[in-house]
RNA sequence: CGGGAACUGGCUCAAUUGGCUAGAGCACUCGGUUUGGGACCGAGAGGUUCCGGGUUCGAGUCCCGGGUUCCCGACCA
């Protein structure tokens, strides 16, 4: 993608009243845009690490079985009636049509997947199965809050399971935790597996939560085990459910990822049931599983970066490679430009991602600042230095030395980076 | 939803005790110069000072009401 032409801009400054890190430097670096508090568009070089954040979920959820459905934001009423959630949960969307009805905008989706279920799921034979989905969600938050982490509109991925007995609930449970802990540490941001609350789902849950000094949620993580838990259920007493041993350490995290066994108490509100072996009808045992896509980013940018901007982690980096040309006004400027461009093509060629600074007039310093808060892996720069010596210039992004290549090397450097 | 703070051009900020035609930097346009860490010179465009009332000879500034945003708390399926 040629900068010139790419729908972006930088600014020099953040809005002064945003205090959190992800809102500053995602802002600043022309990823989101503030529509609202907690509502953001995702502009080009934000969807572009979003969808990748998607896409390792979504690899990650197709390896163990689930199959991707899109269910609807618009939801009917009579479905949260039925839950007795329409009225019981504070930060449902409820939208008044002019026609004269009333419908939920979906915070979750249970409403929606268990009554879907049934169309499904008669016998013993059609279980266990396992749907999710990658979409919009909307809460009426009371308090949005720090940029990406706390959204009245924002992405997530939410999993639903069914099976025909608790223990079968109970083994794909702990196989989506490990798929989670594949997820985020894919992401960059390895989390802590947390004992927590259920809410209103369950009893018990477990949470993924990183560790980061800004986070909302304290923890304590065993020092035998590194098991969590969360400070909500945590007492002093507590011995660690894994190791046994009673030794922690308390810690600041923020919470990327819940699952909940919810076992029978959806299915018994819709009437979800199996036929089992013996011919008895039995409710069918669901299991939810959620991560914020949208969350998670705000939490990587809160976690890898520094004062000149953001570093993204490379499996989401929005490019691999960030190409800059100085060409200037003097004598090389065109053979500069045309080497530019020739790299540009090749590495496109070769299936590099790469976003090329082709940007006439804009002085180097600019460029380099631009590059910098865009936080792109890898920053190539030709100019009339580089060219003399036939070489390319690569920095990392993670790295404050630079390294000349020769321009024929180039490309199979950068295959690698 | 309780408490605190803020709101002036696209962005960051000025504006004395209530006083003249509301200023500057960044960004933008034009001309020139410049090209390895957010260059420089000149010219230009850009304003319902969040909204509505009130006090006053006079309000960006004071008072009342509302809105929005950020922060703390509550909440967090």
């Amino acid at each position: 993608m040629k900068q010139s032409q790419y729908f972006l801009k930088t600014t020099k400054t953040a809005s002064k009243d945003e205090v959190s890190i992800n809102a500053r430097l995602l802002e600043q670096g022309g990823f989101i845009n503030k529509e609202m508090a907690g509502v953001y568009t995702f502009l080009p070089l934000g969807l572009r690490v979003l969808q990748k954040i998607e896409n390792i979920v979504r690899e990650e959820m197709n390896a163990i079985g689930a199959n991707e459905v899109l269910m609807p934001a618009m939801q009917p009423k009579e479905n949260w009636q039925a839950t007795g959630r329409w009225d019981s949960l504070d930060v449902l969307f409820k939208v008044e049509s002019q026609h004269g009805y009333q419908l939920a905008l979906g915070p979750t989706h249970e409403e929606i997947v268990t009554p879907l279920g049934k169309k499904i799921i008669n016998s013993y034979r059609d279980l266990p199965l396992a749907v999710y989905q990658i979409q919009t969600k909307f809460r009426d938050e009371a308090r949005a809050k720090s940029g990406l982490m706390r959204g009245r509109e924002f992405r997530m991925k939410d999993l639903y399971s069914f099976h025909a007995s608790e223990e079968d609930l109970g083994n794909y449970y702990k196989i989506v935790a490990e798929s989670y802990k594949r997820i985020f540490t894919r992401l960059g941001i390895p989390a802590l597996y947390v004992e927590a609350s259920g809410g209103s789902f369950s009893k018990f849950s477990h949470e993924f939560q990183v560790e980061t000094v800004n986070g909302e949620d304290t923890v304590f993580v065993c020092k035998g085990c590194n098991l969590a838990v969360n400070k909500e259920i945590f007492t002093d007493e507590k011995h660690c459910t894994d190791c046994g041993k009673k030794d922690y350490r308390e810690t600041k995290a923020s919470e990327v990822g819940n699952i909940f066994e919810l076992k029978n108490k959806y299915s018994d509100s819709f009437e979800l049931e199996f036929t089992d072996e013996e011919g008895n009808r039995n409710p069918v045992m669901m299991g939810c599983y959620g991560i914020g896509p949208s969350r998670c980013m705000g939490v990587v940018v809160e976690e890898h970066n520094d004062d000149k901007g953001i570093i993204w982690p490379k499996e989401i980096a929005p490019f691999q490679v960030h190409l800059i040309s100085l060409s200037g006004n003097g004598p090389e400027s065109s053979k500069i430009s045309s080497t530019a461009e020739q790299i540009y093509t090749d590495l496109q060629a070769s299936g590099v991602e790469v976003l090329y600074d082709d940007r006439e007039e804009v002085s180097a310093g600019a460029k380099f600042a631009d590059s910098d808060i865009i936080g792109i892996p890898a920053r190539v720069v030709i100019s009339a230095k580089t060219l003399a010596q036939s070489s390319a210039e690569i920095k990392l992004r993670t790295s404050s030395e630079s390294e000349l290549i020769p321009l024929t090397a180039l490309l199979e450097k950068l295959n690698n980076v």
